[in-house]
RNA sequence: GCCCCGGUAGCUCAGUAGGAUAGAGCAGCAGUUUCCUAAACUGUUGGUCGGAGGUUCGAAUCCUCUCCGGGGUACCA
């Protein structure tokens, strides 16, 4: 509908110079008596101009060169609005186009050629993934499928780091657990890894080897099984929600093929960093932010800021068109020092896309349950998954805004009742693969040829919402934003569910009876694709 | 101190390229099943959009100040 109108205030354009100083914008008005799209842009024309925003309104109206099949009325309202309403023969043939593209249907090519990357989880092998990965973990997988629908091709990425003192720590925490187990007396430091994992790990090398590895170093075999093991916990738990990874991206690699050495040589090259008190510093200052900072510790290690501007260097090298990072908000100080590093180094980075989301709070029991790394006390991904399923955990996740702190609320998420908004939608898809398969015996088809009967006020509204959906998702894509998703389908199975309730389709005269089946059909097709983008399924009955 | 988020109905939250009377779900109250799944639907109660200024035809939305909550401000990542 946009479209069209967008269309038609192009033609008028070549009369009315004006229309083009202006960006066009048409609104859904909240109230049915102002139509179905609005126009604002006498108003904003009206100081332009210095005319009377009514009057710019009816010379814009008058140009308008639109067919009457399409465009019931136009009506000037208010201080100044063009009210647009759609006729009630043209909203229907949304269906035809919807049961025609079918899994394809709000997929848009206008993206259709481009690369793009989403790295995300990116949780160092450290431990078992937590409630607040979680968040993480469904937030990218569903923004890399909304990238997808726009066109993009998307490879999923996960960044890991296994040196460094937070693995030597991990290696050592199962060193001592295994030397536990051989009956030495040790002392377990407190800011050691206190999860019962670290001891499985343990017992498993202590099964497998007895004693042997008594005088083993931590870095050694420790540390390797509990990477090796840790990881596949995380893939398994990730593959649980259905996400995976294509690029498992090691940091490590960066050293071993000496990226890091040119990275550095080329910084000093281009001026852009300093030797200070031992160290290298990132004129971070002269490239537009607060202070500099350090990329090579006085010890020779390099900080966090380096490898991670090699890395985007790496991903710069693999010529995405796009790359979306997404990190918790713990993170957020950091991104600006890569960001500004490679604009220094001549990079796009406008082509990065820093995406940070709140965190989560578990309320059970109306109680926020305070969770700790270290200290183990954490609800881990496996076990709320354990507890609600993919379905819900997926949902929940995807429901928020990314900048909005987010109350995972226990107790909701397990009731399998009216109160989760996630069987709303479900229950909504579930009713019409009912009603078809019930039609069977009633010799009702599917058919499009009789749309125009589909004139009632239930009927009609979920026209109009299915009319929205290729705009939404696109939307939501550009805008990184999957909650849109989920509002929308909780509006559309609405919609729905009032159709259902006040239009039969069994027993209602043979036409009318076809045509509202092959709006439920409709119907069904979107909630079904709109669910495959957030990554719950659509049962056929419940 | 400085930086990034957030503060909208009892609760959880939508709504910010400025638009018409601020929405939904849950909770509360009152109803609807001889009828394609009542995990549904209908009606109803409930708001100084944290506060104060400003910008203008018009502000929950933009600007300034301020209060409250979360996160970050390392030669940790």
């Amino acid at each position: 509908m946009k479209q069209y109108l967008t269309n038609l205030f192009l033609k008028s354009s070549e009369k009315l110079s004006y229309l083009k100083e202006i960006n066009l914008f048409f609104d859904i008005p909240k109230s049915e008596a102002h139509g179905d799209l609005s126009c604002n842009a006498a108003m904003i024309l009206s100081k332009k101009l210095k005319k009377n925003p009514r009057t710019i309104a009816e010379e814009i109206v008058l140009s308008l060169d639109f067919d009457k099949k399409i465009i019931s009325k136009i009506e000037i309202a208010g201080h100044g609005f063009i009210n647009f309403f759609f006729s009630k023969e043209y909203i229907p043939q949304i269906i035809d186009e919807i049961i025609k593209k079918d899994e394809e249907f709000g997929k848009s090519e206008k993206y259709k050629g481009k690369k793009a990357n989403v790295e995300f989880v990116s949780a160092n092998p450290t431990g078992p993934l937590t409630v607040g990965h979680g968040r993480n973990a469904v937030i990218g997988d569903t923004v890399a499928n909304l990238l997808e629908w726009s066109g993009y091709d998307v490879e999923r990425e996960y960044y890991f780091n296994n040196a460094g003192r937070q693995m030597r720590v991990l290696g050592d925490s199962v060193r001592l657990r295994y030397l536990e187990l051989l009956g030495e007396k040790i002392e377990f430091p407190e800011d050691y890894y206190q999860g019962d994992y670290i001891k499985e790990i343990a017992r498993n090398l202590f099964d497998q080897f007895g004693s042997r590895l008594i005088s083993e170093p931590a870095e050694g075999i420790f540390k390797q099984e509990a990477e090796k093991e840790i990881f596949k916990s995380i893939r398994s738990t990730l593959e649980r929600i259905g996400i995976f990874h294509k690029i498992f991206f090691n940091e490590n690699s960066l050293y071993e093929e000496k990226k890091i050495d040119k990275l550095l040589s080329i910084l000093k090259e281009k001026d852009l960093s300093y030797e200070k008190e031992g160290a290298v510093w990132l004129k971070l200052s002269e490239m537009g932010n607060e202070q500099d900072k350090v990329i090579v510790k006085s010890s020779g290690e390099p900080t966090y800021r380096l490898p991670d501007i090699a890395y985007h260097c790496n991903k710069f090298e693999r010529n995405y068109d796009l790359m979306v990072d997404l990190f918790g908000s713990d993170h957020n100080d950091t991104y600006p020092d890569v960001l500004a590093g490679l604009k220094a180094l001549g990079y796009d980075s406008e082509k990065v896309k820093v995406l940070i989301h709140q965190f989560v709070t578990v309320v059970e029991n109306g109680e926020i349950v305070k969770m700790s790394t270290r200290k183990a006390n954490f609800i881990t991904l496996d076990e709320l998954i354990d507890e609600v399923g993919k379905d819900v955990v997926r949902y929940f996740f995807n429901m928020r805004n990314i900048s909005a702190h987010m109350n995972f609320d226990l107790d909701l998420a397990k009731k399998q009742s009216d109160e989760n908004p996630v069987f709303y939608l479900q229950y909504a898809h579930a009713r019409i693969c009912s009603i078809m398969k019930m039609v069977e015996k009633e010799s009702i088809k599917i058919s499009t040829e009789n749309l125009y009967l589909l004139t009632s006020d239930e009927e009609q509204k979920l026209l109009r919402k299915l009319h929205l959906f290729e705009e939404e998702v696109l939307y939501s894509a550009e805008n990184y934003e999957p909650h849109r998703i989920c509002a929308y389908l909780v509006e559309l199975a609405a919609a729905f569910h009032k159709f259902y309730t006040f239009c039969r389709i069994i027993g209602s005269e043979h036409k009318l009876a076809e045509a509202r089946l092959s709006l439920a059909s409709a119907a069904r097709i979107v909630l079904r694709n709109g669910l495959r983008i957030l990554g719950v399924s659509a049962p056929e009955r419940m």
